[in-house]
Formats: structure tokens, sequence, C-alpha cells
DNA sequence: TGACGTCAAGATCCG
DNA sequence: CGGATCTTGACGTCA
């Protein structure tokens, strides 16, 4: 079983995607944002690499205006050793990867224009894999689209503009159920007639179920069928309601409980599992490290490094809990782990506590600081504390200083990004 | 015509 | 002037 996340990296540095808008979209700067989204791309597989993440899918915007006119570089030509390159390291890592073109890449409008340039997006898509050389289990995950009053010929159209598009991206399409117009019964169909592998999507079916109540684990038997040997292991996108917000909206983190009985349900391990959530890697190493059995202590201990200080900040009473938890030496509580750290997440810490965990995080420079560098942190401290300043500037300036004295340690904790 | 979703770029404001 | 914060852009469909 594979566990990963999409397109970014949080809280991994200079691993940001960058683009621009169309009118500075000129060669030169082009040239520049890919040759860094291309350097961003090679940390994130590194870092995929090095937390045994081994299922990434590659951001849209890693060429800018890649399916566009606009953009009139030969950049798979200019980029082909980099390209090669980074394909290498994913391979070399074991990683499988993915691409999946927005809402707004619509195959059967019937606006041609509109088709063909979703055609030409694909295409795009299809040269990125192709030029990093990775196989055709490295898929394209595609919505079907519209649904213009009239389902069976929209569903028509789909099907005739996906037999034109070039064996390239044909080999490596595979299709998704949405969260509006076609459900997973309609995926089923279609892929089983095109010969197109279906990713079932567990929250979208929520919002706009298959027929009959059936459970997740039903229709993922249900899709199991449509992927060939060739495909590769079959792929499921996985996600949690975000209880603040309206039906089909991601959850901010992956509450680790909701997910082992997700696991359980399905009760496979021939199967990919992509998740979509708003931190990301975070909870990607947190369902590997839960789900995957190939954790233990020591990652454990890794990650409480980078969460501790926000727990501190939010809930100190996790905070005691977790430490006397990584104390039992003899056993791997994981899940257990990871709920104290969800718990502390959802606290509303007090002024007091915010303030105790910035002490805690200034005292890794506190003896190198310049005096200056003092009377700012003291100030900023005693503003927040008469309410005139919000603690994310106090903790903007400790970030400041973590950076200026390279303590590698804080850079690397949670605690300035959650 | 605006909402939808997503992210960063671009624009503007502020001390 | 630099940094923080607000707005726009890019995409297509549908109410």
């Amino acid at each position: 079983m594979n566990i990963g996340y999409a397109c970014l990296a949080v809280g991994v540095a200079n691993t940001d995607q960058k683009s621009c808008i169309r009118k500075n979209a000129d060669p030169e700067t082009l040239t520049r944002l890919i040759a860094h989204n291309l350097d961003a791309l090679g940390k994130i597989i590194d870092y995929n690499s090095r937390n045994d993440i081994r299922l990434f899918r590659i951001s849209s915007d890693l060429i800018p205006f890649g399916s566009s006119p606009v953009n009139t570089l030969d950049w798979s030509g200019d980029f082909a050793a980099e390209f090669s390159e980074i394909g290498k390291r994913i391979r070399n890592a074991g990683i499988r990867v993915s691409m999946h073109p927005g809402q707004y890449t619509v195959l059967n409008s019937p606006v041609d224009e509109i088709s063909k340039r979703a055609a030409e997006d694909l295409v795009y898509h299809a040269r990125v894999l192709d030029n990093l050389g990775v196989d055709r289990s490295n898929k394209i995950i595609l919505h079907v689209g519209g649904a213009y009053n009239d389902k069976i010929e929209a569903l028509k159209r789909f099907e005739r503009n996906y037999r034109l598009l070039p064996e390239p991206v044909r080999n490596r399409l595979v299709l998704e159920n949405d969260d509006r117009i076609y459900n997973i019964e309609d995926l089923l169909e279609i892929g089983r007639k095109l010969h197109v592998p279906v990713v079932y999507d567990n929250l979208h079916n929520s919002v706009n179920p298959g027929g009959g109540g059936k459970s997740d684990a039903h229709w993922i038997s249900e899709c199991k069928s449509t992927w060939s040997t060739q495909d590769g292991q079959q792929k499921i996108h996985y996600s949690q309601q975000n209880p603040l917000k309206k039906p089909g909206s991601h959850s901010p983190f992956i509450r680790i409980r909701e997910f082992m009985e997700y696991c359980g349900g399905i009760g496979r391990d021939d199967i990919d599992i992509m998740l979509e959530v708003k931190d990301k890697n975070l909870s990607a190493v947190k369902c590997i490290l839960c789900a995957s059995g190939r954790g233990s202590m020591r990652e454990l201990e890794r990650e409480w490094a980078k969460y501790k200080y926000k727990v501190l900040e939010n809930a100190p009473s996790d905070y005691l809990a977790i430490r006397r938890l990584l104390s039992e030496k003899n056993r791997y509580p994981a899940v257990e782990f990871y709920e104290l750290i969800e718990h502390a997440l959802q606290t509303e810490g007090t002024a007091g506590n915010a303030v105790n965990a910035a002490q805690h995080v200034w005292g890794y420079f506190k003896n190198d600081a310049t005096q200056k560098e003092k009377l700012a942190f003291n100030k900023a401290v005693d503003s927040f504390g008469m309410g005139r300043l919000p603690i994310a500037a106090v903790k903007r300036l400790l970030l400041k200083m973590a950076l200026k004295y390279e303590q590698r340690y804080l850079l690397d904790s949670y605690y300035f990004i959650l």
C-alpha cells in the first residue's frame, strides 16, 4: 500500500511552484520559472524519498502556460536534462507520480475550442510524464466534464473526444467520479466501455453518491477490475469532510482514527491511496506511519520534534500526555500519538500558553541574540500581552531568528506553519 | 453576472 | 522602503 499527497509539500524549504500572469509570460520569465519549478520538484522528490512517501501528484503548474500558445518555449527540449535527472530520482526512490488537470479541463464541452484546448492540456500533462521517463502506471486523472442539460449526449461527446486523443495520453488517462454530475456508477459504466481505469473518490461519492447506498468498500472493489496490469496498482482518492465548511470541502488534516477504520473496511493492501487534505505531506506521513506497517518509534520521535512547540502552544496537557506516551519504549503507539496531536491542534490555546511556547523557542538563541534582538523580542511579547500584536507576528520574528542563527531543529518545526 | 476552488502573483496599504 | 495584507488571475459550468 502506498499513501501520498498532492502538488505541494508544506514546511519544506524552496519547494513552491511559481507562476505568472499572462501579460508577464515572456520567454525569459517562463524560462526562469520553469527552472525554479523543476528544481523545487526535485527537492520534493528528495523529501518524499527521505520520508518513505511513494505516491505523489505533480502540480499542473510545473510548466506555466504549459498547454497555451502564450508559452512559445521548447520547454521539453530546453529542460530535457533536468526532466531526465528528476525522472531518475523518482524511479530510484520507487515513487509513483500522477497529474490531475483541474475542473476547467473539459474534454466533453460542446464548444469545439474548449474541448480542443482540453485535449491540448492533456497532451501537455502526458508530455511532462513522458519527459520524466516514468511508465504508464504514472497516471493523469480527469473528470468527465459538464452535463449541458443532456447527460447522454454529453457522454457520447466525451467518448468521441476520448477516442481522438493521442495514444500516449490515452495510455495514462484515468477517470474519477466528481461531486456534482458524474457519480461512481456513471464512471464505472464509462470506464468499462472505454477500458479506462476508474479512481474512486470517497468524499465526492458522499456528496454525489452512486445508487443503492453501497459502501466505499463496494465501489472500490467494483473499480478494481478497471485496472489492468499495465495500469499499475489500483488507485483511489481519499479525503475527509471539513466539519466547518460546506459538503465536499477537504478537512485541514486527516483524522487518523477515521482513516484507520476506512482502511480496515477496504481490507486490502494492494491499493494506492492519494490523500486530498490541506496539510498535504503532514497527513501523508501520519497515515504512512499508522497504516503501512513501516513505522518505528524513531520516526514517531522525529515527528514529535516537529509538532512539539505547536502542541505546547495550544495544549500543554497534551504535551505532557505525549511525552508520557513516547516514554513507553516497548510498543508503537502511533495512532494514540496522532490523536493527541489532533486534539491539541483543535484546542484554542490561551495567551499565556502562546507566550510560554514562544519563550521555549526563544531559548534556542537567547544567548546569541544581540541586545537589539532581545529588545525586539521582549517588546513583541509585551505587545502581544496587551493585545496590540497578533501571536503570528511574534512567531514571524522567531522564524527570522531561527533562519539567522541557522537553528535546523527549529526550521523543521511545524510551530511556524500550523 | 457571480459562485465555485485553488494557488500564487500582483497591488495596495502601512509603519 | 520592506513587509503585511488584500485583490486578482486563470480556467469552464451552471444557477
